[in-house]
DNA sequence: GAATATGCGGAGGCTCCCTCCGTTTTTCAA
DNA sequence: TTGAAAAACGGAGGGAGCCTCCGCATATTC
């Protein structure tokens, strides 16, 4: 032991930042210029991490924010804290999407949909990524969120599907999630990435189809 | 830009190793001490690798071995070239596995074992999906055989499957490789990380098979 | 045994991570 | 308005990893 270095912060859990339990708010309104630059983190973390990827510096997203570093991790006191914040947005529109899709009369189409949405979503924002993977590990609390939020959304899809007999009921939504993560997260010539998530999952989902004579 | 740092051995490119081009080798022996070295960070790098990940210290790979950390850089200039000495072997394994199933009467139980066997391989040294995954990307000279041995024994077995009309012609060896990247990858528990991606692999395979009324 | 090619190893320069704390700014009460 | 006290700011600094460079040691060859 000894060797594996660094990654401190996150025994510390996070410290509650400036907007969290909203009980027994009555002490002081949070200053302006904390909220200003919490702001200006989150927009530079979202640019940065968009082109770096999500192994970008964070000392970089400071930089970029115009903040000392110490603000930068006084906000968000971990590397995942600042993922979760810059992409929670993104994970609520999936949510809702199945809510949509669930009201669809064919339940494979409406699990091809919201999986197609899911890759476009990953797509645009590429850091995204880096928030879905994490969100299925689960042991960080701050995760759970919006993992439960992603899983329900597929879970209810995908019992819909089982319900009506299309499709097979021994794949767990945990594992279409898995699928999704995977298809997005594997590697390979960038340009085309997105192509083949797509088309492998239409695979994945044409397998997922209930055979006829089971 | 500046913000991204390091990697700039990446640029020099392999200055081929005491055991390279093997023409014109008349020179000198090469010498003892230092194939003594280079097996003993292999040696140091597969157990540092298969306990710590493809992110370990490199310096806590020079450490085990018990040379300087400038040994280890003149033997394997990048982090990649280290992995494809340590798992090569293991690449070369899969490739003749595929040439034994190609023999199967079923193509696609042919197929189907290949990837479990896959998962397998990739399960005992987990360091293997170092390997696996930038072998996609292929930029990298160094990663082109192997890349190539794996892809050519998908297709292979893809191809058999094809001609017999077995599986459908419009999904390439290529997105087979990334889908088994992809379920190897997909983050998550740890404890049945290799189940799921059987189960899944499973799935993919089944929606790999020509539908009856196409 | 001497000459010399070759390999060794670690110091050093750089970046990044994260913490700590003196300084500055803002809020709020008198 | 004013002045504490609370809260936030920012960056120095210690630790670790990456990679390079080069003087020194050693194996090979003659």
């Amino acid at each position: 032991m000894s060797e594996g270095a660094g990654r401190t912060a996150a025994e510390k859990g996070r410290r509650s930042g400036p907007d969290a339990g909203g009980e027994a708010r009555s002490a002081r309104k949070p200053r302006a210029d904390s909220l200003r630059n919490r702001e200006k983190l989150l927009v530079a973390a979202s640019a940065v991490f968009a082109q770096g990827g999500p192994e970008a510096s964070l000392e970089a997203v400071a930089r970029r924010a115009g903040v000392g570093i110490g603000t930068l991790y006084r906000h968000f006191p971990t590397r995942e804290a600042l993922f979760l914040a810059v992409y929670r947005r993104e994970a609520e529109e999936l949510a809702a999407l199945s809510d949509d899709l669930a009201r669809l009369n064919d339940p494979e189409a409406a699990l091809r949909r919201w999986l197609h949405a899911a890759v476009r979503m990953v797509a645009t924002k590429r850091g995204m990524a880096a928030v879905l993977s994490p969100a299925l590990d689960a042991d960080d609390p701050l995760f759970a969120e919006v993992k439960t939020r992603l899983h329900d959304a597929i879970a209810a899809l995908v019992a819909r599907g089982v319900e009506a007999g299309a499709l097979r009921d021994d794949i767990s939504a945990l594992d279409v999630m898995r699928a999704l993560f995977g298809f997005c997260y594997a590697p390979g010539p960038a340009d085309n990435w997105q192509d083949a998530a797509l088309r492998l999952l239409d695979v994945f989902v044409d397998g997922l189809r209930r055979p006829p004579e089971a």
